[in-house]
Order: structure tokens, then sequence, then C-alpha cells
DNA sequence: GCAATTCACGTAAATATTACGCAAATAATT
DNA sequence: AATTATTTGCGTAATATTTACGTGAATTGC
């Protein structure tokens, strides 16, 4: 029995990028064809015949955003019929993060038409471009409290503190600083360093810290165990 | 710009059953058709242009197996653009959960070339499934300490150890039976019925217990946080 | 009846989590 | 230049959870 398939292939990304000022935001395009024309959308589109879906993401975010991302992870594969007015799209989606000087530059380059939204003050979204981004943000949550990804979104020095507002933002919830301080150092994949924090305001300046790539790697191999 | 595209997609279900006696097994199918004809392969097909993803998994399912299926769930979509020697597949795969007499029925009716394998002990296997399959398997390792899913693979009544074999077997470590007895029970998602255990050889006979869908529910919306 | 097996229930010790206290270093304020 | 507000660093006591294991009860097989 052959089947004819009419179905096209396509990927959506969902990158974040987080500053303490701006708390967690997505980058978002704006689109200049039908449908949803003027609407705002997740970066993405049809997939090649020869690249893999990693590359597709990426060059579709190059494209569309000029953005180079530092993690990228699959989040779900969205094949409901309708889902496009048109033809039927599925469409596998990704979500990534960026550091904050990836970030800062698209803030100010307002030339295109993409931009940076905080994700509690969101647009109208295309297509079902609202469901992909609330599920990035659950897994996001999910991720971040057994995996130390909130590295890929923080420079790479950072007062402690960066890293627990980071960790507040995305779990929409206060966590105790000297709690947190102590869980997180225990697992070892942090270094202080002996670098002094640049102060904004008041306040005794704390150390910086850096990721230990080494350590980090060789904990994700045995299953680190979170939990805040 | 126009990309004429012309990339195939499919779906693969990798469906989980389990009994004490056999342990975990996963249903197969043996393939008719080149390539990799008389290989053992996942059970899977081309979407329809008009069907859901998981209506295609459950329509191949009935075509391919004739079974029924109580617990599905997208995996993770795989898209090397060789994973298929002929065309470009991209394949999205999904996990599934069979109660113990589905299981029963198939591995009796040896007549098609459906069969389940005991996952300690697989067949060489078609295309990428072999990753598939491991992938699915770290899932259900993952999913079931945090989510009550055994419950999908066990009969509606059945005594305590039989719960803590399935948990023992799909995490392939040993577990206090009294320490993940009083853990489980702890959820209150289990009731303990009056009824005994019908034995199959010495020792005391323990009460039956089943699952009370309401709480597991309630527990399940309010979040669940096992760790075993 | 006696050994082997499995179930039910419990408890002590070790670990982990939670909720705070307080001094030190800086900026802002008076 | 003293005082206040803010933030860091380093604790510790109380509570909760996990882990390790003991003992008696109900059954089958010999």
């Amino acid at each position: 029995m052959t089947v004819l398939q009419n179905i096209k292939l396509a990927v959506d990304a969902v990158v974040f990028g987080y500053t303490s000022k701006e708390g967690l935001s997505v980058l978002l395009i704006k689109r200049k064809v039908a449908p949803f024309e003027k609407t705002w959308a997740l970066p993405g589109g049809l997939v090649r015949d020869h690249e893999s879906l990693e590359e597709a993401v990426e060059r579709e975010l190059k494209e569309e955003t000029g953005i180079s991302i530092n993690y990228l992870e699959q989040l779900y594969t969205f094949g409901q019929p309708q889902r496009d007015p048109r033809n039927r799209v599925v469409s596998v989606a990704y979500y990534g993060l960026v550091k904050p000087d990836a970030f800062e530059i698209k803030a100010n380059t307002d030339a295109s038409d993409a931009a940076w939204f905080n994700v509690e003050n969101l647009p109208p979204l295309a297509f079902d471009h609202r469901d992909i981004l609330q599920q990035a943000i659950k897994r996001l949550q999910g991720k971040i409290i057994y995996e130390p990804i909130g590295f890929e979104l923080l420079d790479k020095r950072f007062p402690f503190s960066e890293l627990e507002k980071l960790y507040q933002t995305v779990l929409g919830r206060p966590l105790d600083r000297r709690n947190f301080k102590k869980k997180i150092l225990k697992f070892g994949f942090l270094e202080e360093t002996t670098e002094k924090q640049q102060l904004e305001g008041a306040g005794r300046p704390g150390n910086l810290y850096q990721f230990n790539e080494k350590k980090y790697f060789q904990l994700k191999k045995e299953g680190i165990n979170f939990e805040l």
C-alpha cells in the first residue's frame, strides 16, 4: 500500500534569554507573510531535505534573528492537523538558551523585526505558538531543578545572587538565599573566583563564581539530583 | 522563497508490557518489505494527511499488532537525514504501556509477525530503532520515579510486591521492600482492598491493592514528587 | 509438625531540609 | 563623618525524611 503524503515538516525555536533587570525573555519575530501577517511568532521554518532538524533550527535562527545559540534541545513535536490554516504542517519545536551578551546585542539593534519579550508580557502569537511557548516554559522549569542549565543563561562569571535571582524568576517562587547557596555549592560544579562583583547599588560586593565544566559533565553522567 | 520539500513523516511506537515472570518486554514486528526485510522493528508507519500523530500511532498499532493501548506519550522526534536508506523520513516516536491481559493475548497468538521481546534480550533492529528503544527505556525509568505510571502496566488489582518487582525491574536496582511500601502508600493514591492474593508458591498471602484514580489525578495536578 | 517463604508493621540512626541569626562590607543619606 | 540601608558570608537549632534493619504472622511444601 502506497500512501501519498502531503505533510510539510517545520521546526520552531523558543529561545530564552535572561537578565536580572528584565527577567526571562523570549525571542520572537514579526511575520511578513500571510497567514498571521504582522503577528509575532516563534522563529522557525521548513526543514530542508538534507539537513538535520538541529541544523534547520540553527539556520532559521541565523536567518531570521542573527542569533547564535549555545544550548539547544528538542521540546516536542506539534502535529495537530489544523495547526496551520493552509496546509498540514507538523513542527518539531526546540528550545534554546542564550547568554546575556547575545541578548543585549539583539535588544539594541532594533532594525530587524525580531525582538525580545518578557515571558510575563507576551503579544498575541501566530498559530499554536502560545502553546509551544507555554510548554517550553514548563520544560525549562522542570529542567532547571535537576540540571544546572542556568549557566547557559548567565555570563561566564557572575555573583551568586545572579544565579539565585535566575532560579527565582524561572521557578516563579522565592528561595532562601543561604539554603540555596549551600545546596548548589554542595554539588561542586561551581568555582569561586577571587574576583569581586562590580557593584551597581548598595551592599557588600560578592565574589564572582564560575562554572566548572569538567565537574559538571562528570556529575551529569552520574545523574544529578537537585530539587529546590 | 519557496522550498520544495521531499520529507516523509512517520510515527513509531515503543510499547512496553510487563509481567513479573517475564519482566519488561517490548512489542516488535517483523518487517515484510525492504529495506530491513525480515528484520524486527518497532511498529509504525507514515502519517496520513488528516490524522493527528496520536491517531496515526494508534492506527498503526492496531493494523500491525492488534493491540489496544492505555497509555501513550510522545517520546522524541528522530530526524537524522540518513536514518532511512531510501528517502528522508522523519519519525515521531511514542511510547506506550499495556496491561498484562493485552500482553498475554499477544504472547499466545503466535500467528502474526508481531511478538514480545524482553528488553534485556533484543534481536537486531531495523533503522535506528535500537536508539529509539534505548531512549524510551530511559524515559520510562525517569517517568516512573515521579509519576506512578506503573499502574498502567499492572492488573487492576495486584499484591504490593508486584508493584515493587515492577519498579525494581524498570529501574534495574533493588529497593527495600518496607521503605518502598511506606513511601508509595504515603502518597495516598493506592487503596488496600480486602481481597487476598492468590498464591503461586509459599509465603503469607498479601492484600491486593488498587489504584485510586481520583486521588491520583488530584496529586498529578498538584505535582507529585517521588524519588526512589 | 517443621522449614522455607513472603507479608505486615515498626523503630533507631543517619541525612537532609528548613527557618532563621548575626557580623562584615559597601553605597546612600543625613 | 556618622548613621542607615542593603547585600554578602557563614553559621546553627529544629524538623522532616531517608535508610537500614528486626521480629512476628500467615501461608506452602515436605
